[in-house]
Order: C-alpha cells, then sequence, then structure tokens
DNA sequence: ACATTTCTTGACTATTTGGTCAGGATTCAC
DNA sequence: GTGAATCCTGACCAAATAGTCAAGAAATGT
C-alpha cells in the first residue's frame, strides 16, 4: 500500500552524502513500511474530517502514534503526505470499470458499476471525502491526473457505451454525464453522509440504510439506462 | 440580502452601555448594508475556494477591499461571517420545491426541479461549494438545520411523491434518496467543476456545456421516472 | 451647531502551526 | 561485535493569522 513515490530523506535532507540514495535501499524495510502505514491511515482520517487546510500535521501524528518529527522524517512537508494520500485513493477510485466492454451485457454492467461505487462509499468515506475535498478547491494536486489517465478512461468507456446506444442495447443517455452522475450520486451517500443521515433522521446512516440507498441508486440508473423498449425492431439498429 | 441575524457590535463590544441595542436603530443603514454585503460577497468567494479553515480573514477584508479591523468591525469573528455566509445560502438553498404538489403533473413538476438545481449550480456556484464544503466536514454550523426545516421539508414533499406513486403517476422511486440523487448530479456541476471540465477537455464549462448537462440530468431523471406504461389500468386511469 | 452614535484603521498581541535540528537510540549487514 | 545506515524525538524557531485596541473620522438626530 505505501511505496508512494515520496522518498523520505528529502533533497534537502539528503544534501551532504548524496551517493546511493535512489533507491531506500532493500535493507531496513520494515519499519519504513509500518510507519508510513500508520501515518498515512491517520492522515487519511484527518484529512477527510478536516480538509487539508484544517488538518494538523501534530494532529496526524498524534491520531498515529507517532511524535511529530518522525511524522517530518518520512514526509518532510505535509503536502507530501497528502500527495501519498491521495496517490493511495486514486488508485482505489480508477478501478471498476472492467464491466464496460463492449461485449458485455449493458445494463448488468451499469448495474455492477453502480454496486462497486457504492461499496466503495461504504467501505472508504475517508478516502472519499479526501477526494471530494480535493475535486471542491479546484484539484491543485490531482488536476493533471484527472486532464490524463482518467479523461482517456472515461473516453475509451464512453465509446462502449455508445456502440451500445447505436445497437439499441441501451437508452441514449450521454455516457459521459452519465458518469459524471453516477460518481456524484454514489458519492453523496459518503461524502454529504451528514446530510443524509440528518434528513433520514438518525444520527448515523446504517448498514441497512447503506443497503436501501444502493437499490434506489441502482434502480435509477437502470431505469434510466433501459433501452426503449419498443423501437423499431429491425435488423441492426434502431431510430437513428 | 444582508440582516442575516449577526448584529455588528457582539456582546462584547456592547459592554458599556447596553440601553437600545436590540434594534441597531433604523438610522445609519446603508452604510452598515453596504460593508456587510461587500463583506459577505468577498466572503462567499474566498470561502468557496479555500474553505473555512482555509480561508483567511486578511483576504477576505482585502477581496472585499476593507481594512482587516474593519471586517472584524462588523463581523468580530471569522465564525460570525461564516454563518452570515451560509444563512445566504441556505434561504437559497431550501427553495424550488414549490412546484411538488399533490395537483400538479409529477413530471412536470420533476423537470423543473432539477433543471431549477441546475440554473442553480450554474448561477451560484460559490455558494454551492461553500455549502459542500460545510456538508463535507459534518455540517457544524447546520447541523440543526438539516436535522430541523430540510428535514420536515423533504418529508413533505416525498409523500406527495409517493402519494404519486401509488397512483402511478410516477414510477415507484423512493423519494427521499430521488431528492438525494437530484442534489447529487446538479450540484456536481458546480462542486466537482474541475472534474468535469478535465474529463470534457477544457479548461472551463462553457455555457453551452452546462446546458447539455442539464440536458442530460433532465433525461436521467425523466427516463427513471417515467411510470411503467403497462401497469393495472383500473379505476382511477391515471396517464391523462 | 453639537452631542451622540456609528464607523474606520494602523499598530499591536497571543497563539497556532509547519518545519528544523542535533544528538542519541535502533537496526542491520557482514 | 562493529560500523554504518536508518530511525527517533524533545526542543526550538520563524511565519502566519485571528482577534484587540484606542484614537480619530464620518454621519446623524434634534
Amino acid at each position: 500500500m505505501p511505496e508512494t513515490g515520496c522518498l523520505a530523506p528529502s533533497k534537502k535532507a539528503a544534501g551532504k552524502a548524496a551517493k546511493a540514495v535512489v533507491t531506500p535501499a532493500p535493507r531496513m524495510r520494515r519499519v519504513r513500511d509500518r510507519n508510513q502505514g500508520l501515518l498515512l491511515r491517520a492522515a487519511e482520517r484527518v484529512f477527510a474530517r478536516a480538509g487539508f487546510a484544517g488538518a494538523t500535521v501534530a494532529e496526524i501524528a498524534r491520531e498515529a502514534g507517532v511524535p511529530k518529527a518522525n511524522l517530518h522524517y518520512y514526509y518532510p512537508e505535509k503536502r507530501d503526505l497528502y500527495r501519498a494520500v491521495l496517490d493511495n485513493i486514486l488508485a482505489l477510485w480508477l478501478g471498476e470499470t472492467d464491466a464496460f466492454t463492449p461485449e458485455a451485457e449493458p445494463l448488468a454492467a451499469l448495474e455492477a458499476y453502480v454496486r462497486a461505487k457504492m461499496r466503495f462509499s461504504r467501505d472508504y468515506p475517508d478516502a472519499s471525502r479526501v477526494f471530494a475535498n480535493e475535486l471542491l478547491h479546484g484539484a491543485p494536486e490531482i488536476g493533471a491526473y484527472l486532464r490524463g489517465a482518467l479523461r482517456k478512461l472515461v473516453a475509451s468507456k464512453a465509446a462502449v457505451i455508445d456502440a451500445w446506444i447505436s445497437e439499441g442495447r441501451i437508452a441514449p443517455l450521454d455516457p459521459v454525464h452519465l458518469f459524471f452522475s453516477i460518481w456524484a450520486v454514489t458519492q453523496t451517500y459518503a461524502d454529504f453522509d451528514t446530510q443524509v443521515a440528518a434528513v433520514l433522521g438518525v444520527r448515523q446512516v446504517s448498514a441497512r440504510q447503506h443497503a436501501e440507498a444502493t437499490e434506489a441508486a441502482v434502480a435509477l440508473f437502470l431505469r434510466a439506462a433501459r433501452p426503449d423498449a419498443v423501437a423499431s425492431r429491425t435488423t441492426s439498429g434502431k431510430l437513428a
């Protein structure tokens, strides 16, 4: 899970003897991994509930159970830690689109994706919130990723969906906006979980309520994506 | 627009001569209104792009064009200013549900609501973002509002929709989750506008693209909410 | 006019916070 | 063992920031 691209003794620290710092040496990896893991998990929690600006390194260190100075040993700057957290999250967030292949059954793929995203919002609410917060403030750290990998991914999946549409196997919904909608709806149950709980009249959204939310989301998208039953039922396409 | 419940010379300032402080006096209202307006608008912008913790009163004051000390004259604490901004936003956010009356045409009401919410995300993106940020961090300031007015509102509108459902005039979607979904989808175009722009491959979402997003959202919800044409077609024949 | 209230603002302060550092403790390869 | 890399950490520091204050400048009612 670690190995986030941020080597520990940063440029500054490695000022004097810069010989074999390239690889952190295959030696003592246990301690580093352990502490980085602790710090990453603590940081995710704290960033999730306070945002980047609102989080303090002291609090993260306390939550991780290590002295602040030790945190700075692994992550020289607050931003390094934040980046590491985001990198972890992106890896998770990107997945789950495998179902969208030309041969797949469109509605089944859609349902699987919605369910996967709902599961994500249940299992990794902190990750979702950190991600949301980053987007909300203009994605200063992951903008390049959004314009790169994510954009490419969406474009390729949109092509698949467009093909399904022209075959009449799914309703003619704009695929890109469909993705935006799915992300929005599923993440709302993590990011704005406070609002959901408040409107539902509970302190915390229960597992059961989350399951109901999942069914509601699935129903919404499946109903919307259901191809118009009528159509012209000709050979290839339909009402083009 | 001002008159946000936060009178200027707070408890502290009004320590000595506390006689007729109840009403700010109908006198000099011009200056106060003007400056509070400037500050509120500046604060909304700054809070929108930096969040509560990330925003600095100095920046808000600069953006409003007044000295920092003058800001503190009207809003003794940063939180007072934040509350005032939120109060303004809530008033806006609450509206637009008038269309949901028992007599209304369900799909028309739904469409009107979605369009209104999309318009909101276009016209008040900063308000939307401040609101989103507040929710994201657990709604420390407006939690009571969510559990009170908002919850009641949703409950009453959900009852209307449930009635529509039992009359077969709209698809059997959970009304409360329908609201969550509509809010999620429409606000995503304000709150996560960075992501939308990135995936669309543009720097800024254009007016035209926002219009397309609106049509996509309307299509999504109308298709999902369309009652199943078949049904039982009994006594109170609906589909008029 | 003039007393009174409201407003304005530069200068100041207390606190928080990210980050540094030097010296010591561990750990590991050999 | 032992030497070298790695790790640990209390004590510090400089910068940023929310909030104060007191003295004076407008504005206002009568």
